[in-house]
DNA sequence: TGACAAGATGAGTCTCCACTCATCATCCTG
DNA sequence: CAGGATGATGAGTGGAGACTCATCTTGTCA
């Protein structure tokens, strides 16, 4: 009972954006990068029920590594969605700065369905929210670059005045759930998505 | 090893239009009414991750009398899809017969995706076709059924001409697997719908 | 380089759930 | 109403998968 039984070492305080993590020895750091990306690989393959073993198997390491990183299957998860919702607001961003703004938008939502049908892990992660406060926090973000696109789209005439946000959202995570739940032909998926943009379209 | 060890019991060749199961003894038939019943509700309310014990318990019965009637889950899942199905098929008839026909496509839609909100089952229904024969007989008396009402509400001019019936289904799908999965304010809802008639209308 | 703490390992535990079967109850027919 | 057949019962089986922990390995720092 001398108790070293266990540090965490999932996610420690966040010190900085990532801030080298101090203390933290190089193959462990190493060890959590693969983890991350096996999860990706594997719950894009395979959708959230697949299990961990599995995971450390793709990963190269014993279940117990997987375990001492994330104490969960669903803080595994979590960890994936919130990386998926960051690179989501980033491609958001990207759009907004290229394209004309009337058509940033729906290139960003034809981008982000795509995306879905190959990753079927962004499936709960534009549905669910009650799941983290960091998550929620990274959702928060993702609908302030939303509505930004929305912004621009509706300034220069490309969207309709009334659109709002959370319906923009809403129409993105129903096509990107269906997508992904049953695989529809990219030719129907595209005539669906050209029926919404006509919709958002003024 | 003299081999009555069961009998089927599970869907008699389909003699008639459900032709009173002749052979059939009548305690039986009763409680395949109540697990039917009680998986409906019980799915509706738990997803189709509900156990079949739980099932059971609602139904007043024992585990094994739900297997001796659905020798899976699965077979149960896909007999109350089935109902479902058909059920669906008959309100497109309804709304066909009563609303002017410009109208009465968004009614069937909007009453669908209303039901999906409560009933989880819906979900996996218009969405994965591969389980069955049987349910993808039924996918498409569905498809017919809203083809006629698509074919009505473009001949009236309610409904673009170039818009297809798999779209309409697309769409459909879509919403009722999102309202289903996290719940959406009704408000929001007919708002999101209200972009996709704007999407169908000319 | 040696020593020790941080980390990795993987067999084992625990829980849950779909499904089975020997036994008992009920219906129905003559 | 008797007796056989059809159906109901529910403890038991098997398997899958999340998570643990005693033990061994390795990175790091003096």
């Amino acid at each position: 009972m001398s108790t070293p039984q266990k540090s965490p070492l999932n996610e420690p305080p966040p010190g900085e954006p990532v801030a080298k993590n101090k203390g933290v020895r190089a193959d462990a750091r190493r060890n959590r990068e693969r983890i991350l990306a096996a999860a990706d690989q594997v719950f894009a393959e395979s959708g959230p029920g697949a299990s961990t073993e599995q995971i450390a198997a793709v990963a190269g390491t014993a279940v117990g590594t997987v375990f001492r990183h994330f104490p969960t299957k669903r803080a595994l998860l979590q960890a994936i969605m919130k990386d998926l919702l960051c690179q989501l607001i980033g491609d958001a961003e990207a759009f907004a700065a290229d394209e004309d703004p009337a058509t940033a938008l729906f290139a960003f939502f034809t981008r982000t369905v795509d995306q879905a049908a190959r990753k079927k892990t962004v499936i709960d992660l534009l549905a669910r929210d009650g799941t983290d406060v960091q998550i929620t926090e990274a959702v928060r973000s993702l609908h302030d670059a939303v509505q930004s696109l929305l912004d621009a789209a509706q300034a220069a005439g490309g969207v309709r005045p009334t659109v709002q946000a959370d319906e923009v959202i809403a129409l993105l995570g129903a096509m990107c759930q269906a997508t992904t739940r049953d695989s529809w032909s990219s030719e129907l998926q595209h005539r669906t998505l050209a029926i919404i943009f006509e919709g958002l379209a003024p």
